[in-house]
DNA sequence: TAAGTGACCTATA
DNA sequence: CTATAGGCCACTT
């Protein structure tokens, strides 16, 4: 459970600041709930947060993903965002999930099936 | 107001 | 495997 610690700026200082702030944190604590070793996909994500598309969670991460493990979200299909692809990867051998060139296996890494 | 643009998804061929 | 097609939604032009 996590309550709005020291993440600055402040919101009121972002560029995106707004109505669906409430969202967006809860977003950003279903990412963090993803444990190392495991991965879950943009949709998983964005159906477990109850966010409208998954779309929004690209763009959440884009903005805000920073301190998050951003890593272990990948696409429906087990590959990761063709622009993140080599350095995603890296990161998620680090924590012992391989890759069969660039696509991961869902089936035995996917988290909360 | 309309069209373009994404860290996307599913279905079909 | 690739390629469309249509849907998705917030944001920018």
């Amino acid at each position: 459970m996590r309550v709005r610690q020291n993440r600055d700026p402040p919101r009121t200082e972002r560029k995106f600041v707004h109505v669906d702030e409430q969202l967006h944190e809860r977003v950003r604590e279903v990412i963090a709930s993803v444990p190392a070793g495991k991965v879950a996909t943009y949709g998983d994500i964005a159906t477990v947060a109850g966010a409208p598309s998954p779309r929004m969670i690209g763009r959440i991460l884009a903005e805000d993903g920073h301190d998050l493990p951003w890593h272990r979200i990948l696409r429906a299909n087990g590959t990761p965002a063709p622009h993140l692809a080599h350095r995603q990867l890296e990161l998620l051998r680090a924590e012992g999930v391989l890759a069969d060139g660039q696509k991961i296996n869902l089936r035995r890494y996917r988290w909360q099936q």
